[in-house]
DNA sequence: CGGCAATTTGAAGGCGCTCAAAAGTAGTGG
DNA sequence: CCACTACTTTTGAGCGCCTTCAAATTGCCG
């Protein structure tokens, strides 16, 4: 499981990034930093210190049950702010899916240009949430490979060239089902030409419409 | 499937109602409002003008898909809040499970003392979403039923009779299962001696730790 | 009491899971 | 540059849980 994402060689990709100055500099926001592949972010049960803006690179956001089984409820993207609790502690695990870089924001800045972001990132994530639950309770294995993958491109800029930073493990513990059962659910799309698979992490979707569709 | 909760029986229980004051006068406040068992509280598409409060009754929060499949995302009990989007437009539709009050709450007064009581309720929703989350994607059938049933429980005040507004469709489609999985569930549980069936929509908890310890 | 609808129970089939093995990739060292 | 190794991913076969279809039972109200 701690694998080649923990590489140097992803890692050492993006360290020169821990020295230099924020990107978008905000009075209000503290300084980034980086989480090479498979680092921990936070824990369930820590105290919530902040609020994150993903930078680059990607974010698991997901509970474990006691018997190992685990359930990611949000994958994170660059721009995302996540880290949302109702009360003061942790209820989740974020983790760096591969080298990120990550923004902590002030958590309740009385003023300052963030009160007004925050309120629709925390709808957006309830969004996210709540389609997600659809995808869960009303799909079969092959619609929640697709509507996945139609997530991933839409929050990737609609392109149809698709990046999976995470591995087929990640992708089934996020849709409830097994890397086996994903792994045929790309094949199918595959093997139908809906997608394509230029490589292991990447994704063509050759048939837009078609994989949108079966997203429902 | 429109059935017996739109009897005229369940209507008049609380027909009274609409003509007595509000409970909790508040000056932001709109008028509460009735609506009998399956009534419409509003509809995808629809814009939204307000949120809303359960007073009494229970509500069903859902998404349906083109086939007809259902996704109930939520139930709403007396007290919480409900109808939170992220743009002016509802994306579910919201019924009225049984003869039920639900008191309108204006969108964003940007001053009054619903402000500070208006993000919690978002994050709490979000909470709950979360936790279906993990519900669908690691649990079975049984589970499922347990966590509903543990879920209901605590709402309604941590006692071990539970009364269930809805129906075994509503909960099927909750959890993502089958009327006839749910009453499987049900029966299992029953002989197993966790929980007893009093009525159609009244259970027992005879043994909270085990209901709890299957729920994970 | 009789009729209707919801719920429960039963039997058979299908989809996804488990177990197992093969194929493909990436990194390391010769 | 190629072979070797360790890992992820893919593919295959059999099984189990949930669904589907069907019938019996229960509960509710006229």
């Amino acid at each position: 499981m701690a694998n080649q994402e923990l590489s140097t060689a992803s890692y050492h990709r993006h360290e020169a990034f821990a020295g230099r100055p924020p990107v978008h500099a905000s009075p209000a926001a503290s300084l980034p930093a980086f989480f090479p592949a498979g680092a921990e972010i936070y824990a369930q049960g820590e105290n919530c210190r902040n609020l994150y803006r993903v930078e680059f690179g990607a974010v698991r956001v997901y509970r474990l049950l006691a018997d190992g089984r685990r359930q990611i409820s949000a994958f994170h993207l660059p721009g995302e702010i996540f880290g949302f609790e109702a009360d003061d502690r942790h209820h989740f695990f974020a983790e760096a899916i591969c080298a990120t870089g990550v923004r902590p924001l002030p958590l309740s800045s009385g003023r300052g240009d963030l009160a007004g972001e925050l309120v629709p990132a925390v709808l957006q994530g309830l969004v996210r949430a709540q389609e997600h639950l659809l995808v869960l309770g009303c799909h079969n294995a092959v619609e929640r490979v697709a509507a996945f993958l139609v997530d991933m491109a839409e929050r990737q800029g609609g392109l149809l060239h698709v990046d999976l930073p995470m591995s087929r493990t990640d992708i089934g513990d996020y849709l409830g089902l097994t890397i086996e059962t994903v792994s045929r659910g790309f094949s199918r799309l595959k093997q139908k030409g809906i997608i394509r698979l230029p490589g292991l992490r990447k994704v063509e979707i050759v048939k837009w419409q078609v994989l949108q569709d079966m997203a429902a």
